[in-house]
Order: C-alpha cells, then sequence, then structure tokens
DNA sequence: CGCTGATACTAGAGCGCTCTAGTCAGGACA
DNA sequence: TGTCCTGACTAGAGCGCTCTAGTATCAGCG
C-alpha cells in the first residue's frame, strides 16, 4: 500500500510549486491555462486527490462543510438527505453526515459533527430540547429540519402542517364529498395543526366537521373505524399508518376503498404506496425542504433566525 | 462565534506544555493522575474539543476511520448502520458515512470517503462491479457487506442465503406442512441459492419441491398465487414483498392466512412488520454482519481476502 | 529608460494536532 | 560520588494542505 499522492508529488511532476498545484486544485485565478492543464495531468497520472482534512485545516475561516445528523429509522430522512447533497453542491459546500440510531443518541451524532469543525449544522427532526438547540445556535448556524420547535438563534424548516391537511380535505371535496371526518393524531406534534386546519376548512365550506380521537399507529386507526358515523363518505386521517389501519378495518367491514368510503393519509410512507394500498396522501417535499435549510445554514448573517414554511403536495393514488 | 479553544488554550491554562495535554486526551502513558485530572478540568472549562481533522492529520499511519457508503434508500441499511457504530467503538474505530441516493452514485460516495483518508471501506450492498471493487481493495481493505461478490482482494460478509431458506422451509415441516410451495425470485440476487436449498431441504425430507415462478415485487406474489397447487397448504417466498403480495392476493381469494395456507417470507422489512400483516420471515442479523465487517476492516494482514458467511435468524410472526 | 500594472508563479508561515527525541528530577545502587 | 533507571514532562518537526506576501517577467506608455 503506497502512500497516496500529496501536492507536493504533483508539484515535482508537474515541475511547479506545491502553491500553484493547491491554486489549480482550488480553482481559482493565478495560473495560466496550459499550467493548468499540465498540473491536472500530473496529478491525474499520480492518481491524485486533494486531503480533505489538511483542506479543511489549513483553510482559515471557512471550512464550507455542513453537518447533517439524521435517524437512520426514518425513511424520510432518507429523502431528505438524498436532497440536501444536490442543494449543498450547488452551494459549494461538502456535507457530513452522522447517524441517529436506537442506541447512539443526537447528542453524540452532534458532537462527532462539532469534531469535524462543520461550519453549520442541520437537525433532522431532532429530539433535543429547544435549549440543548439554542446552545449548539451559539457556536454555528443550527437548522432544524422538519420539526417545529421555537429555540432562540434557530433557523428552522418544516412543511405547514395546516396547509396540508387544507389540500387533503379540499381535495375530498372537489370529490364531491360533503360528510367527511377526521381522523386526529391525538397530542403527536402536528396534529392540533391539522385537525385544526380540517375544522375550519370544512366550516369555510359550510360542511359540519366530525373529529374522531386517533393517534399515529395502524391499531389506532382501526379502532377509529368503530366510532365512524355511518354516513361518513370520506376520512381524512392524521398519518398514513393511522390511514393504513383503517383502510384494513374497513376492508374487514366489508367497505370498499374508495368506493364506499374515500380515505386520505399523511406522509407518503413507504407502506402508502404498496400495491394493495395505494393509499392517497400528502407528501413533503424534500427538495424544497433541503434547499431551504441550506440556504439557512449557509447564510452568514446570524442576526435573525428564521422559519421558513414550505407547503406539502397532494398524491392522488387509488383510495380517493 | 470565537474560535473554538485549541490544545495550545487547555495546555496554557492547565499550566503544561501542549504535547502533555495531547497525551492527556489521547489517554496513553506519560502523565500523573493529578496532571491528568488537572488537564482535563482544564479542557472541560473551555469546552474543549480535540479537533478531529487535525488529530487525524497528525497521526501519521492510523487514522483509525472507517468509510461506510450506504444506501438512503435501504432501511436494512439503517440497521447496519446502526450496528456498525457500536462495534467500530469497541475496537477504537470512527466510522465516517457517506450516502448512496438516486442522484449520487456509488462512485461518488466511495470517492468522497477517500477524501478523508479512510484506513478502510465498508460498503453496503455496493453494485460496482468486482473490478472497481478489487480496485479500491488495492488501495485500503475493503468489505463488501450485504452483497454476494467475487473479486480479488475484496472482503466479503453476507448471510447464508441456502441456510436461511432451509430454515424457513424446516420451520414449516416442523409445523406439519408436507405440501410447501417455494415462490422463486427469478434472477434476483440470492434467489438461485434460496430455490436450490428448498429444493434440497425437500427432498431430504422425502418430499416433492414445487418451485412456482415468482420475483421480487409484490405483483410478482400476487401473479404467482394462480399458479398455485390447490393442495399446497404452505409456500416460502423469495422475500417479504413477493410474500405481502402472495399474502393479499389470497385473501382476496377467501383464502386465510395461516389456516388455509400458511406463509413465510424473507428479509423482515418493514411491511412485514405491518400490524395487519404480522409476515413469518427471516432476518439477517445485523449485528452479526456489523462485527464481521469491521472485524475484516480493521484486519491489518492483508493476505487472505475472505468471505464470512453469517446464518440469519427465523421471525415467526402470524402467517406460519 | 524607468514606471506602472498585469499575470504567473513561489516562499514560507500556519492550521491543530501527533509523535519522536529529547530534558530533567529524583531514587536506587555501588 | 557517579551511573543508571524511571516517570513526568517539553521542544519541535511534521502531517498535507491554504493563504499571505512576496518575486519575476513582460507589455504598455510616456
Amino acid at each position: 500500500m503506497s502512500p497516496r499522492p500529496t501536492m507536493e508529488d504533483v508539484a515535482a511532476r508537474a515541475g511547479v510549486s506545491r502553491a500553484l498545484v493547491s491554486i489549480v486544485y482550488r480553482n481559482v485565478p493565478g495560473a495560466s491555462d496550459e499550467t493548468r492543464a499540465r498540473v491536472f495531468a500530473a496529478g491525474d497520472e499520480l492518481g491524485y486527490r486533494p486531503d480533505h482534512r489538511a483542506r479543511l485545516l489549513g483553510s482559515r475561516q471557512r471550512t464550507r462543510l455542513i453537518g447533517v445528523a439524521f435517524d437512520v429509522r426514518y425513511p424520510f430522512h432518507g429523502d431528505l438527505v438524498e436532497a440536501l447533497y444536490p442543494a449543498a453542491e450547488s452551494l459549494g459546500y461538502s456535507l457530513t453526515l452522522s447517524a441517529v440510531t436506537g442506541s447512539r443518541g443526537e447528542k453524540a451524532a452532534v458532537q462527532s459533527l462539532l469534531d469535524y469543525r462543520c461550519e453549520s449544522l442541520v437537525l433532522l427532526g431532532p429530539t433535543s430540547s429547544p435549549a440543548a438547540l439554542s446552545a449548539l445556535a451559539e457556536a454555528q448556524p443550527t437548522v432544524v429540519l422538519a420539526r417545529k420547535v421555537r429555540a432562540a438563534g434557530v433557523h428552522v424548516v418544516r412543511t405547514d402542517d395546516a396547509a396540508g391537511s387544507r389540500l387533503a380535505v379540499e381535495h375530498l371535496l372537489s370529490l364531491g364529498h360533503t360528510r367527511i371526518a377526521h381522523v386526529d393524531g391525538a397530542r403527536a406534534p402536528g396534529a392540533a395543526e391539522r385537525r385544526t386546519a380540517y375544522v375550519q376548512t370544512m366550516r369555510r365550506a359550510g360542511l359540519t366537521p366530525v373529529v374522531i380521537p386517533g393517534g399515529l399507529t395502524e391499531a389506532a386507526g382501526a379502532t377509529a373505524v368503530q366510532e365512524l358515523p355511518q354516513d361518513v363518505t370520506a376520512v381524512a386521517a392524521f398519518n398514513d399508518a393511522c390511514a393504513i389501519g383503517l383502510l384494513h378495518a374497513l376492508r374487514e367491514s366489508d367497505r370498499q376503498v374508495p368506493e364506499d368510503i374515500a380515505l386520505i393519509g399523511y406522509d407518503d410512507s413507504t407502506p402508502s404506496r404498496l400495491d394493495h394500498i395505494q393509499l392517497s396522501t400528502i407528501a413533503q417535499n424534500a427538495d424544497r425542504l433541503a434547499a431551504a435549510a441550506l440556504d439557512l445554514a449557509t447564510q452568514t448573517d446570524r442576526e435573525s433566525p428564521q422559519e421558513v414554511i414550505t407547503s406539502p403536495d397532494l398524491l392522488t393514488r387509488k383510495t380517493t
């Protein structure tokens, strides 16, 4: 295993100084096109790649590194990470990931990001206290993605729960439904907003809201079916899991979806896409969220922590 | 934003040299207990954390850094990453992650790991060619996790598909089934091994194997139901998706699972755990895989690339 | 002919660590 | 007294870069 070539090696081979190689590889002005080509050729021949660590160490102020903490257990975090990469690249930043797992807490994940001296932090659905988040924000720009929090100095990017709920109800209304129930998410984050938006949208349409206590699990959805008034023709559920529970309970009691009852979920989770489920749902737009998060993360003006709220999208599948 | 404290700051505050602070923080011999305590106290007061980048740069040969490339789209990769963290820690290594996404290929992911000068590479279910993998293995120990490949110099850690298939069939046999069919995975990776093991296990039990062409999607499973002989009382499917397709098609044709037909999948995927599915399945043991992968990754003797095959576990839920 | 101002390039310090090769004090021993 | 440890600590080079402050060369110009 021969040691990897360094700038020195490339410089020697190209017959220039180390500094010039640096100039060429950083793509900054100060070298002729001819020399650039020669340096790159030498680098390629040696299989040279700049050492990221040394590069970061050397660059005085800006590391152009953004730390991302995500939870491996949430598929949606995967979608966000996927969207964050190109967003970071287009801003000239690179990403370093740190996973939160069952056995590795958020604190450990964030700490390892800080050890890499990230310029800013993007935390996906963090569960830390507002105080802990504020403490992080003091040292570097910190963006909370996909969770609603109020913490001093912390930027927040999330989707508009009220708008999503409205979207779901309006979709059902546009399909001609008038007896629309909402199975709520109890005290889950976002449940209150979705419930309120449902009620308001119904009222605005001159209809009577019917809120049925639910929860964020399939079991909760299945139980809620028993509370469903007979005349209800459509249900907007708090989330996909709840909707799927409803779906199966309805099918078991021989009610056809969407013929007898239309059903819409919330989240666009993986199960919602299964062939035999094909749940209509509300999707958060990962690309928009990612772009907004990185915009805030790279914003140097640290005066005003911001809250960016993006609107979700309606995904009609086969249950409406 | 005051710059983060460095070793110099800690040294000054503790009244010792920078080198001694290094000794203390690396937890190596060469400092008295009393001084250790004083240095740590000074560090804590300043909120000092060693700079990971500088640490890696400075340490001549060994970076004790393992690069992990995973695909954000596979929940199982999340399980593996989760298992890798503690495994790495117990060996005194740290992990750096790089995600493969729809828009970010394996090559880019691996390249960024190499830019961090990882000592070795662990690739989760890589799709690169054996030649490309071999090329990587020339520069540093490379472990392919959860994919069967033959590439020169590359370590492979995977679960034993044949054993898993055998486990599934033996489970059905132990339940008293004798007419057991296998819905296969066509040309999917692992399908041949699982099919062969099924056939052998059946023959060894003196039974006639029934292999039905399937695939790795729900649709494939649903279609396979039509090919199912009437007298079959149990099915071992290629994977969970296929089994779930079977499950729904069976239910639609009013056949009860497990009463009329028992069903077992393979993978322990998220949908298999859903309340109304509760699919019995074969699970890969992430902890064992992770431990074996890191064992190989940190093995300095590079003479013999190894293949470690761990055995999977049977998970009985409600379909058998 | 010197002066200005590019452009192309280089020397060398410095980033925050690790690590080798020390120094220094004190104790054991002859 | 001198020699040889040993344990505690330090000086300083070096890791592979970046970046400031240069130098060298040349064209243009009065």
